[in-house]
DNA sequence: CGGCTTCGTACTGTATTCATTTGGCTTGAG
DNA sequence: CTCAAGCCAAATGAATACAGTACGAAGCCG
């Protein structure tokens, strides 16, 4: 029988839930949609490390049938973030701290690929634009000597478009993908934010400056060289606070 | 060690047939060997690239239901090799030239870097046992002058089994997964045999000592630069045959 | 004659049911 | 008391049934 009474969840099993979306609600599929959701929790460290992940129970709590659930799963096995095996069901993944600090020398490793190939083919008019507008945004936040935690946040989201579009600019699905790959871990600075000091910023800031024009002048290999130290120096921020 | 290896995907060196197979068979996923077979499909070009793959068709033409068929196609979409929309089902993902050649330096990347890893991390006495039967075989190998067929076929097990040591040493199994994905592709040497001349193969099996001693005496940069430089060389070479 | 609407078929998405396996627990012997 | 064998509940794997959507074809109207 299938019922979601009980279980103390918010099971939330019906149609509506955010009508902001209503368009795309309407043929978004529940798959997806459980997909994020244990995403999320996994990555808000929600589940422990290694704990068996019970297909009946989860399925419950989200308010679906096993179906998708299973569905979602695999996805999220083929994503890296929980592990399967055969007649054993699904596992959390465990992430090692050098797991962790190894996802981003792989990160740094891609992202300057990614530049070398935007500097190889060229900027469309769109990424220049793009790209100018986080510059300016950038520099606009700077000039705010203590910076806010609003700040950081702004500089956060300006300095995940500026990327993307170096992404975009390199024009390889694969490329992308593996990066995202290296982005769904816990403890990366794209989702936790870490409290970066104004001279922190304006360094990274510049890298962004010398990147874009090294880019823009077709430098292949110091975009590439740059970036790879960029992304690296990430890391090490974030492990000495 | 080892925590990278085992995991859902199904081995990119599975070459072997093997005994284990009786045993294997007995617990072993319907949608495991569904997304093999379909995997091999498309790597050898049965699909026609974009081309919609119907559910029902597949799951009878393999004779299993559609549940582990939507599994294995899930799983292959995952990997990259379809793509999937919602309410649209699966196509065939088209792998334009310049993809595939982006390939070689994606992949190029990763294993230098796999390389830098194992020179910082070191090598175990298996895997240096592993690694210097690979550099025996491939030396006893060339002391045949022309090279015959099944010298390039030794050679081509030979060269996986280096790769995959530098790969295990480096004991991080998001680089293992993303090189894998990088070799699902068609027009991979790895599965694709190319003529190599005897000077082709002298020279990269000399890349294979100089990677080794360099590994060895834990020179990691100069580790990943060369491994970079003997992969992208690969894509050269299998371009202009 | 052409564009738009309507309807039907086929396919995908989800739920449910059945089958098989696992892993713990009991029970009994040594 | 320890250990092993077997049983049983629970979980996963696969198949089938049901529901909803997309896309094409036919018909209608301009």
């Amino acid at each position: 029988m299938n019922e979601h009474l009980g279980k103390g969840f918010p099971a939330m099993n019906s149609e509506q839930a955010s009508p902001s979306t209503a368009e795309a609600d309407r043929t978004a599929p529940r798959s997806i949609s459980v997909a994020d959701r244990v995403r999320e929790s996994i990555l808000a460290g929600a589940f422990a490390p290694g704990e068996r992940i019970n297909e009946v129970h989860l399925s419950r709590s989200l308010g679906v049938s096993r179906t998708p659930t299973r569905a979602a799963l695999h996805a999220l096995a083929a994503e890296g973030l929980v592990d399967y095996a055969h007649n054993r069901g699904f596992t959390v993944r465990e992430f090692p701290q050098h797991a962790v600090l190894d996802a981003y020398q792989i990160r740094a490793t891609l992202e300057g690929l990614a530049c070398r190939f935007a500097a190889e083919r060229g900027l469309s008019a769109d990424q220049r634009l793009a790209m100018e507008k986080a510059l300016g945004d950038g520099d606009a936040i700077l000039r705010h000597d203590p910076l806010t935690d609003e700040d950081l946040v702004a500089y956060r989201e300006m300095n995940v478009a500026f990327h993307d579009t170096i992404l975009a600019a390199a024009s390889n699905r694969m490329l992308t993908e593996a990066v995202r790959m290296t982005l769904n871990m816990p403890g990366s600075t794209h989702r936790h934010i870490v409290s970066f000091t104004h001279l922190d910023v304006r360094r990274r800031h510049d890298d962004h400056h010398r990147l874009y024009e090294l880019i823009l002048a077709g430098q292949g290999w110091r975009a590439e060289v740059l970036m790879r130290e960029h992304v690296v120096g990430l890391a090490v921020q974030s492990r000495t606070r």
